[in-house]
DNA sequence: CCTTGACATGTCGAGACTGACAGGACAAAT
DNA sequence: ATTTGTCCTGTCAGTCTCGACATGTCAAGG
């Protein structure tokens, strides 16, 4: 007999192949291309290395959720999703809950500010700021560039990059707020509380 | 002889590791604490659970990073955060290079919403959009409560909490805009162009 | 008395993810 | 001719992370 009692896992995370299956529904693209259209669109929520997405690209043809299309020049493989892998991208929007955690190292780190001293916390914060500044330009090319009208796959696409757009105006703003405050002291003994 | 050229790698994920430092460098706390703490604070941008906390306050304490300052009821190990793991945490913020990278599954859905039919879209984000207004009231209700303007610490904090209300306060008033393009048909063949 | 539920600490196996390693194809420049 | 650089696919060891499992304490209420 099986302890059913036992059997209460369902979780599915797996976000990477949804990703590969929702970029490759509609041109073919090969790994490489996926690598790099990572980091671009989909990586500013769901970063992935080339070394992850192969494997996967493996197991999705093994599991008929995708297909390779064609062959090009140096082994280049170009891959499609077939229909089972679109029924397969329904069923998760359906039947998985999502999972509303963040993960964001380089705001972790502002938590722990207070063990620089201010004009070294404040450089920080500078440098961090500019790096968000190149996110929000990327952005902001990526959108400029691409034929977002195209088809539902990159009309939806575009959805998504808007908040991009918005969360890196909104973490520059927020930065400038942030400095404002470690410069007024927050971060010394006996500093001032924050203000809005 | 040692090949040199192979020795390229120095990479210092570790996260948890410093965002329990800084959590224990204030008031001690057990790990029941932090995985609490985890969820309503720090782990809105990095989550843990208590299996992962757990092992790697041993691991500190082995390493004298933090050290058990108390025992209280029901075997309750009180953790604090020794000068040496201050040291660790100023280390990090100025040797190793920041994670610019964002993990955020949720999102990552909305790039797939196109597969289903606008009306079943609309009621997708209708459940995003009440589950962020509940991650913002809990942030406010946080602002709110904590006595932020103890320490450098707490203030500290409080601006990474900050940067959370302004993000949550973003993802609603753009999924209201999401919702709006939906709900116009860029979802559908042939449908617009979001429009900003 | 005993059940229920919150408090509290811990382990474990499996899967996700990363950086490093490896190697071949093709184009352009030297 | 050969070097350099980009294109392109792949593997692997080690770490991170999670859900499930396991165990025990204490307080309150029936």
């Amino acid at each position: 007999m099986i302890d059913m009692s036992r059997v209460t896992c369902y979780i599915v995370p797996m976000s990477l192949r949804h990703g590969l299956l929702d970029l490759l529904a509609g041109e073919p693209q090969s790994g490489y291309d996926l690598a790099r259209f990572f980091e671009a669109s989909m990586g500013n929520v769901w970063p992935a290395q080339h070394s992850q997405i192969y494997p996967e690209l493996g197991k999705l043809v093994a599991e008929g959720l995708i297909t390779q299309v064609d062959e090009g020049p140096r082994g280049r493989k170009l891959y499609q999703t077939t229909p089972e892998g679109i029924d397969a991208l329904r069923t998760w929007l359906r039947e998985s809950p999502p999972d509303y955690s963040v993960r964001y190292e380089a705001l972790l780190r502002i938590f722990t500010l207070w063990v620089l001293p201010t004009d070294e916390a404040l450089a920080y914060l500078e440098r961090d700021r500019a790096e968000y500044r190149r996110h929000l330009a990327q952005i902001e090319t990526a959108i400029g560039e691409v034929e977002w009208s195209k088809n539902p796959i990159n009309r939806g696409a575009r959805l998504t990059i808007e908040f991009g757009r918005r969360f890196y105006a909104t973490l520059i703003e927020w930065i400038d707020w942030a400095a404002e405050q470690v410069r007024s002291g927050t971060l010394e003994p006996g500093g001032p509380l924050p203000t809005i």
